[in-house]
DNA sequence: ATGGTGGCTTAGCCA
């Protein structure tokens, strides 16, 4: 099976980028972020054409906005919490019915928590730090086999998840507050599965910002996309890719695709 | 220290 998790910006804006991804790496699951499109307004159509035939998706008018698109048959999890009494649309689930044995997919779009990193004075942290306690706590108390997370998680919680350790301690997506929770969710149930594939020590980035002139050349990056699994589908992991070069398309998102492929053990 | 860019709800949020 091959999963994509991908935070597009703007899911009508980008669909023939979508288009064209499919086209390249004919991915079998795509989790999609930031969607901006209500339900009403989601173009099903054109993800039937290309050749996804079961999708489950929410979204709201301008911002956040999740959605799974499937080859495989998905039956979405219902009564899922809703995180920090918010209805935002930012977590929707299924059990994706492959060939190869089925899994519990979990797609999230984690608050990006605004500038200030002080949730006494910015709500929108203190929103960010609630939403990964309430996740971690939800998923401590439940039963997680054959479980995958995924999504932009708005956190890059390694030294080597961003360009400068140092100069992004006190910058909202890489401080202490936030790694440790994040780790603190990870470590209930999941393993690291991008990291399964690139040291720690390696540089690892998913998300370059548009306020600068050349991402490539400064390279100033963060890998604020996830991709977890439980323990039992460590040994069906078979390869790992981010897709930097989308990043360069006509009308890129900031965040770029990441693919992973898992083979029956 | 500041401002840089992009998308949506076309003005001001949100990222």
């Amino acid at each position: 099976m091959r999963l994509v998790t991908w935070n597009i910006n703007s899911l009508r804006l980008r669909l023939p980028l979508l288009e064209k991804l499919v086209a390249d790496i004919s991915p079998d699951v795509v989790c999609l972020q930031e969607t901006k499109v209500p339900d009403p307004l989601f173009p099903s159509e054109a993800l039937h054409a290309m050749g996804f035939a079961h999708l489950h998706f929410q979204g709201m008018k301008g911002y956040n906005g999740v959605a799974i698109l499937s080859r495989h048959p998905l039956e979405p999890l219902t009564n899922l919490p809703v995180w920090y009494e918010k209805e935002d649309c930012r977590h929707i689930a299924a059990r994706v019915h492959a060939p190869q044995g089925s899994v519990e997919l979990h797609d999230f779009y984690v608050p990006a928590g605004g500038d200030e990193p002080d949730p006494a004075i910015n709500p929108k942290f203190a929103h960010k730090l609630a939403f990964v306690e309430e996740a971690a706590q939800w998923f401590a108390q439940r039963e997680n086999t054959r479980t995958i997370v995924v999504g932009d998680l708005n956190i890059a919680p390694l030294e080597h998840d961003v360009w400068s350790h140092k100069q992004l301690l006190k910058i909202v997506s890489h401080t202490p507050p936030e790694t440790e929770r994040l780790e603190r969710w990870r470590q209930t149930a999941f393993v690291d599965a991008m990291r399964h594939f690139v040291p720690a020590d390696e540089k690892l980035y998913t998300w370059w910002s548009y306020r600068n002139r050349d991402w490539k050349k400064s390279d100033r990056g963060r890998r604020l996309d996830h991709i977890w699994v439980t323990p039992d589908l460590v040994p069906e992991l078979s390869a790992m890719q981010v897709l930097r070069d989308v990043r360069d398309w006509a009308s890129p998102s900031d965040h770029v695709p990441v693919v992973m492929d898992l083979a029956a053990s």
